[in-house]
DNA sequence: GACGCAATATGAGCGGGTAG
DNA sequence: CTACCCGCTCATATTGCGTC
C-alpha cells in the first residue's frame, strides 16, 4: 500500500463516525483495563493515537514520532517510540488495531497506518456462542419494564453473583446504591470500573470523595431516566455519558478555580 | 517490614533506508 | 550532508513474589 492524502483511506474506516468511534474506544479501554491487557504507559499510548483519528473515524497514519511528542505536549506523562511500538504490537494481537505498512513510490517504507477495530469484532472472531463482556452489544429494555433483576445465566449461579458478593474495590455507598437497582456484583463492579475509567479521563483519579459523589449522582440520574423510559439501548453507556459529563463539570470548576488563585 | 530474585516494562541508541 | 522514517537490540528500571 503506498503513502498518500489520507482520504484514500476511508474506505478502511470501521465506524460511522466520530461518536461511533470514541464510544467503541471508550469499551476498548473499559476492556483492556478488566484483562490487564497493556501497561498505563500502553495505555496512554493507546489514547495518544486515537487522538489521531479524529478527520477519518478510527483510521490514522500519523508518524510515530508525532504520536510520541504528543504525549509530552498533552498528557504531561510522555512515553518513548520504543513503548508507543509495544503497544501498537500487543493491540495487534487482542485485535484492537490492524497495522498497514505504507510504501512510498520508490518502494521504501513509509510510516504505517493504523487502522482501530470495532469492539465487538474480537468475539467474532474468536467464534464464541456468548462473549463475557459484549459491553456494546445493545441490550434493549421493555418499554417502562424495569428488568433490572433479571438472572440471564441461571443455569451458572456460580459466574453471576448477587449484589452482596460485589468486591470490597466498590465504595459501599455506590455499592448500596447500586444494589437497589442491580442485584449483579458483576454488574455493580462494572458499574463501577466505568467510574474509575470516567475519573481518570477527567483527572479526578486522586479526589476519591469527589469521585464517589459524582458516581453517585450520575447513578441516580441514570436511574431515574430509565425509569422515565428514556434509555432505549442498554443502561451502562448511558451511566457512562452522563459520568463523563459531571466528571467534565468538575474538571472545569477545578480549572478555575486554578485561574482564580 | 526487609531482602533477594525473576519477570516484565521501559528508553536510548544503533543501523538501514529515502528525501531534500 | 542533514533530517526523517522504520525495525531491532540491549542496559536499566520497575514490579511481583517468595522467604525470612
Amino acid at each position: 500500500m503506498q503513502q498518500g492524502n489520507l482520504d484514500q483511506f476511508q474506505s478502511y474506516s470501521q465506524f460511522n463516525s466520530l461518536k461511533d468511534f470514541n464510544n467503541s474506544m471508550e469499551q476498548w479501554l473499559l476492556h483492556i483495563k478488566q484483562e490487564k491487557l497493556l501497561t498505563p504507559s500502553q495505555v496512554i499510548a493507546v489514547k495518544a493515537l486515537s487522538k489521531w483519528c479524529a478527520k477519518i473515524p478510527g483510521i490514522s497514519n500519523a508518524r510515530i514520532c508525532k504520536i510520541v511528542a504528543s504525549t509530552w505536549l498533552n498528557d504531561k506523562i510522555g512515553i518513548s517510540r520504543s513503548t508507543f511500538k509495544r503497544a501498537i504490537s500487543k493491540c495487534v494481537e487482542f485485535g484492537l488495531l490492524e497495522v498497514h505498512n505504507l510504501s512510498r513510490k520508490n518502494g521504501s517504507q513509509s510510516s504505517n497506518l493504523y487502522v482501530f477495530q470495532p469492539f465487538t469484532t474480537i468475539y467474532d472472531k474468536t467464534k464464541q456462542n456468548e462473549p463475557p463482556k459484549q459491553l456494546n452489544q445493545p441490550q434493549y429494555y421493555e418499554s417502562n419494564t424495569i428488568k433490572l433483576n433479571t438472572n440471564k445465566r441461571k443455569n451458572n449461579p456460580e459466574t453471576d453473583l448477587a449484589a452482596d458478593f460485589t468486591s470490597d474495590s466498590v465504595p459501599k455507598p455506590f455499592k448500596e446504591l447500586a444494589a437497589s437497582f442491580f442485584n449483579s456484583a458483576k454488574r455493580i463492579e462494572g458499574l463501577w470500573t466505568r467510574v474509575e475509567i470516567a475519573a481518570w479521563k477527567y483527572l479526578c483519579d486522586d479526589k476519591p470523595q469527589d469521585k464517589l459523589e459524582t458516581a453517585i449522582v450520575s447513578l441516580q440520574q441514570a436511574v431515574r431516566s430509565l425509569k422515565l423510559g428514556k434509555i432505549k439501548l442498554s443502561f451502562e453507556p448511558y451511566f457512562y455519558g452522563v459520568l463523563e459529563c459531571k466528571f467534565n463539570e468538575l474538571f472545569l470548576a477545578d480549572l478555575n478555580n486554578l485561574q482564580d488563585e
